[in-house]
DNA sequence: AAAAAAGTGGGGAAAAGTGGTGAACAATGA
DNA sequence: TCATTGTTCACCACTTTTCCCCACTTTTTT
């Protein structure tokens, strides 16, 4: 999905960006619920969909929207091929979040992510998103991140 | 169902892009059950056209109209053929949304997209339209844009 | 240690999806 | 012109799924 300048860094940033890891059950039902530090930003309801490294990506509204007609002008302008709209738009839900701060995570989501019905999940802070993950999945990808982290600086 | 104060959708953004993909049953008489988070939009009535690629295009009635007149103004402008004009007019239907949520899809367009009746079909959002698919058809596209993305994107 | 908040599970009501029937309308032929 | 046939469309009924709400457990905070 596009990257898209987060803005102002100069507030709050714990407002505005998306840190931490947290462990969660999901549910028999395919229901996920969210950190309560990230419900604020997410509320009423947020977009879902499939994320880069096999995980899904969480977007508030505003990210999404932003994104989806950035797709459409480059569609317009030929940048961008039909097809890849319609990969992202019919890979995205609208989900809404219930009063125990729950989303559901649509089968195909699940699967593209390898997540399975009543097994532990990482949520995660990634700035301007939020992504879930498989846990072995997701240490695998931050050791390397880590590993780069740390050989880049010497 | 058929009430038409969509109260139920607090949405911000549902209100202008459609995403996600529905499975749904083509039944005997060439019915199609919307999905019902897409019906608000499209009701009380929409345009069923030929799609790029072989798909049935719905289009709400702002963005159908918006639409035709791109296409006059481009054939004025010598960027497009009559016949593709009229192509586009003689291949586009106005239809109702019945009470249960449903459409007629003429057998023109059935032909086109490759739908049969009594079988499954896809209805994908594409943010600024629907798309009716072929399964399989469908299948093929959406994995092309993903190869596509993810080329690009690396 | 108690209270509050966060996380988890499940049951029931409401809505969504699907198939069918009958009435109204159009088309055709006598 | 009328009757007969075929087609379409609106309404009705059933099944399945979703989601909303309640209650319980665990964790955190004071």
């Amino acid at each position: 999905m596009g990257m898209q300048a987060p803005q102002g860094f100069a507030g709050v940033a714990e407002d505005t960006l998306f840190v931490g890891v947290h462990d969660r059950q999901l549910d028999p039902k395919g229901r996920l619920a969210l950190p309560a530090s990230f419900r604020p930003r997410l509320e009423p309801r947020c977009f879902l969909s499939i994320g880069r490294d096999k995980c899904v990506d969480i977007l508030t509204s505003e990210a999404f929207e932003a994104a989806a007609r950035e797709s459409m002008e480059k569609v317009r302008a030929g940048e961008m091929s039909l097809n890849q709209q319609r990969a992202q738009a019919s890979n995205t839900f609208e989900v809404a979040i219930d009063a125990q701060g729950r989303i559901n995570i649509e089968e195909k989501l699940r699967e593209y992510a390898g997540l399975t019905l009543n097994s532990r999940v990482v949520v995660s802070g990634s700035f301007d998103r939020v992504e879930i993950w498989d846990p072995a999945r997701h240490e695998r990808v931050v050791l390397q991140g880590i590993e780069q982290i740390a050989g880049s600086g010497e």
